[in-house]
This record gives structure tokens, C-alpha cells and sequence, in this order.
DNA sequence: TATTTTCTATGGTCCTACAATTGACTATGC
DNA sequence: GCATAGTCAATTGTAGGACCATAGAAAATA
């Protein structure tokens, strides 16, 4: 007669059930906080410039403590999906992640991830000739102005200090940027911008000659644009990139040899 | 004779100097603290997988409370800079933020922006060429047969159901994007994957005819990959990212003209 | 009506205390 | 001697209370 003990599975399924537990990860109450309140963002339960519940209130329904409820609130402003003011009829708001918090957070990446210069040239490359053509399809004549007004300046400025002269070659990039109405490609432009910005000042390759190049180039490129001649624009936009390519890994190449004979 | 009053600026100089003040904004302690910390841990006083200084050590450095710090270390957390461990010998360690945190930035970007599909497919159009033409050149035998074996799971799974089937299809573009060897034209690509996802999943417009030209336009560039051929790897991604751009468009469309006159 | 003052709910900060965790160390049993 | 179990201690996790600083609204005042 089978007793209740014989009933249980056999220690092969025992093995199989531990390996199924497999690690167990418990979460921090701020982090199932945040993730709750994020949840019901996403879902709509408070939209856009609607004020989420009081700390103490959130304290009251959770039955956390205010310091767990204020972490959460940390991790959630972090996120971009909340701002949090002071003061009577204050309170977290729930408000949409920044542009300059996800460029902030892909260079983080890129950073910590030791992505090579190779690999911010050819998402450049992807990315900038797709950005020449929507330009031309998409531009406003606000966007064309603004875009030749950097170039006049940028056309003055070839003597100028190095710096300065980078800084409007960013803003010309940014404009252009704004100029195809794509808000994630010029995120992602930017932040490679930025990544790039920062290897162009160590590397300090802006000489006058590549800077009259770049300025032709661009005024190539605008004209495509201005004419709205999207597959002329994004085919300059190409040789413009890989011929910035060539001179940035030259210019890497000679650091290189430098260093290894100085 | 000038007396110290007389000294002093002129009522302009005072107005210019009220202007040049603007508006104040007072940074709560967590956030100066996770920035200064952000800042060290960028210029490598902190090493990836060494420890930041315990909590209590923080508060004595800082004269902070024990509540900010840990809000400041929330913050970085959020970043992905630092992971907390707790128990003896724990604390926060210095680490990397990881693809699937910035993905997930990105993702929460996208949908808080309301970015339009169409904003979608442009920058897939504008990535996936490169990654094709990126893979060919730099593909190893590893990229290669995981990238074979997804194909024939994916044939196999003509017949199966959506959901299958449209996760086969972002592992084989999860495994193409490995291949390319470039984390951050990586991570770009499946965050959108994950975002038009998302959307596919409630078009549900994977038909059996769809499947087919998906499946097959994949053979193709997977053979341009396999010869090594980057040029013509391109040229083929280019034509399926745009052949799948039409059907979603016709999709989309005919979801609209069914809302319209249901 | 315009200005100032007061009021008060809210986040910002600090403090204390204790629980939970976890790796190293020690003791135990065989 | 070795494996197992138990103990310890430093660290994070959490709770709760107290008070300050802030900033709008509302009331008082001119």
C-alpha cells in the first residue's frame, strides 16, 4: 500500500527543482517602489504634468518608511520621468526624459564601455548622411536660416581660436540636426557629437586647412539642402563624414607614432 | 575730495550685475554629492570594481546625513555607475552601465518624446546598412554560425506562431548587430528593435507572406556576409530595411483608414 | 486695488535605532 | 585532517521621528 512519502517526486526531479531556483535576487523596496510608480507612468495613471502622490502619502499606502519612498523617488527622477519641487503645492511631477539626459547617459555608456574612436566614427557615418536627407526633405525655412546664419559665422571664425571654431561647428551639426525633425536621430547625433568634441580638443587636428575643407563641405551640403535635393545631400554628407574619418584616424596614427618615439 | 561711497559703481554697472545674476537654482545635497562622486568616478579615483568609501564613511567626509548619502548613491545607481551590495565587505562598487539599462533610457526617451514611428524606421534606415556592411568586414566564425542557426530556426518557424516567430527576428537582428562588433551601433539598433516590436505586436501584420520575404531577404544579406562582400552586404540591408518600411507604412495606414470606418 | 503679512502643506535634511545580510573566522564532530 | 555548522562583525536596508526651508494661497493691511 503506497504511504504519503512515496508519493513524492524522485530525487532526480528533487536536482531538477533546485537547478530551476536557480540565484534569487531580492529587490530593494525603493527599487519595487520605483518601478511600481514607473509602471503606472508608462500606463498613463498619471500623465504628463500631473502631480504623483505626496511622500507622506506614498508612505501611507505603502507602509514604508519616508526614506525608502524619497529613494524611490531619487531613482525615478534619475530616470527623467519625474521633477521634484519644494514647498507647498510642491510635489514630484511627472515630466518626459530630457534630450540632454540621454545624450548625458550614452556618453556615460560610451565611457564606461571603452567604445573606440573607430566605432563613433561609423555610427557617424550611419547616422549622418540618413540626417542630410531627411534635412532636405523636412527643413523649414526657419531651420535654413538658422543653418546659414551659423555658416556665416562659421566662415568667420577661420581664424579664430580653436575652440570657438569647434563650438560652431557643433551648433552647425546641431542645426542640421534639428533641421531633419527626427528627435531620436539627433539625440544620437549629438551624443556621438559630444563624444567626438571631446577626442577633437585632446587632438587639437582643427588646422586652418582642414577647417576651410569642413566649412566647403558644409556649404555643399546646405545648398543640397536649400535646393531640397535630399539624394544630392545625403551623398555630400557622405564624402563629408568619411573624409572627416580619414583625417581624425591620420591624425590618431601620428599620435600613436609620437608617442612611441617622442 | 571722493569719499568711499563715491567709489562705489554707478546704478548701471548695479543693473548689469542684477542681470548677470539670473535665476538660482539650489541643488539638493544628493545630487551634488552623486555628481562630485560622478566626477571621481570619471576621472578614475575610483576604479570599475573598486569600492566607493561605506556610507558612513561618506557621512563623515560630507557632513551629510546618512539619508542623502544613500540618495546620492541611489542616483548613481539609476546611472549604472555603481552597484550596492549589502552585508560585510559589501558596499558600492564602481561598475559600467549596462546595454540593457541604456536601452531601456532610450526606450523611456522614446515614448515619453512621442516619437513617431516613422522617426523610427528612419534611424533603422539609417543604422541597419551600416551594421550589415560593418558585420561583413568584421564577422567571426562565432558571429557567423550563431547567425546561420538563427536563419534555420527561422525557417523552421514559418508556420508558428506570431509572437515566435517575431522573436526569432529580433534575435537574428540581435546577433547581426553582435557581429558587427560595434557596441554602440548595438545598442541603438535594439533599442529600436525593441520599440517597433512593441508596435509589430499590435499591428500583428507578420503574415505568412511577410515571413517569407523577410526570411528570404535575411538569406540574402546573410550570404553577402558569409563572402565577406560589405559592399553588397549594405546594398541589401538597405533594400529589405525599406521593403519592411513600405509594408508598415501600408499597415499603418490601413489601421487608420479601419479606425476611420469600423 | 495693491501690497504685505501670515499661514500651512510640502519636500529637504538630520538623527537614532534596529533588522537583514554576508563574508570571514571559529568551533565542532567525525 | 577535513567538512560542516555556528559565531561574529561590519555593512547596507529599513523604520520612525523631529525639525527646517520652501513656496504658494489666503488673509490682513494700506
Amino acid at each position: 500500500m503506497p504511504t504519503l512519502s512515496s508519493l513524492t517526486v524522485s530525487k532526480d526531479h528533487q536536482a531538477d527543482a533546485l537547478a530551476d531556483l536557480g540565484a534569487i535576487e531580492v529587490p530593494k523596496s525603493s527599487e519595487v517602489l520605483a518601478r511600481r510608480l514607473q509602471d503606472q507612468i508608462l500606463n498613463g495613471v498619471y500623465g504628463h504634468g500631473e502631480n504623483l502622490p505626496t511622500e507622506r502619502e506614498l508612505v501611507a499606502a505603502t507602509t514604508l518608511s519616508r526614506g525608502s519612498v524619497r529613494e524611490a523617488l531619487r531613482i525615478l527622477e534619475a530616470r527623467g520621468l519625474v521633477t521634484t519641487r519644494a514647498g507647498r503645492y510642491g510635489g514630484s511631477v511627472v515630466s518626459r526624459p530630457s534630450d540632454s539626459m540621454l545624450e548625458n547617459q550614452i556618453s556615460l555608456f560610451a565611457r564606461g564601455a571603452n567604445i573606440p574612436v573607430r566605432a563613433l566614427v561609423e555610427t557617424r557615418q550611419a547616422l549622418a548622411p540618413m540626417i542630410a536627407f531627411l534635412a532636405a526633405s523636412n527643413r523649414t525655412e526657419e531651420d535654413l536660416e538658422r543653418l546659414k546664419s551659423i555658416s556665416r559665422q562659421l566662415e568667420a571664425a577661420t581664424d579664430e581660436s580653436v575652440p570657438r571654431f569647434l563650438r560652431l561647428n557643433a551648433d552647425w551639426h546641431s542645426a542640421l540636426a534639428d533641421a531633419c525633425h527626427n528627435g531620436l536621430l539627433k539625440i544620437f547625433a549629438e551624443a556621438i557629437a559630444g563624444l567626438m568634441l571631446e577626442v577633437s580638443e585632446i587632438e587639437n587636428f582643427a588646422t586652418h586647412e582642414v577647417r576651410r575643407l569642413a566649412i566647403e563641405a558644409h556649404q555643399r551640403i546646405l545648398d543640397a539642402i536649400e535646393a531640397g535635393d535630399a539624394e544630392t545631400a545625403r551623398r555630400r554628407a557622405e564624402r563629408d563624414v568619411a573624409a572627416y574619418a580619414k583625417v581624425l584616424e591620420a591624425t590618431l596614427q601620428m599620435r600613436i607614432a609620437k608617442e612611441q618615439s617622442p
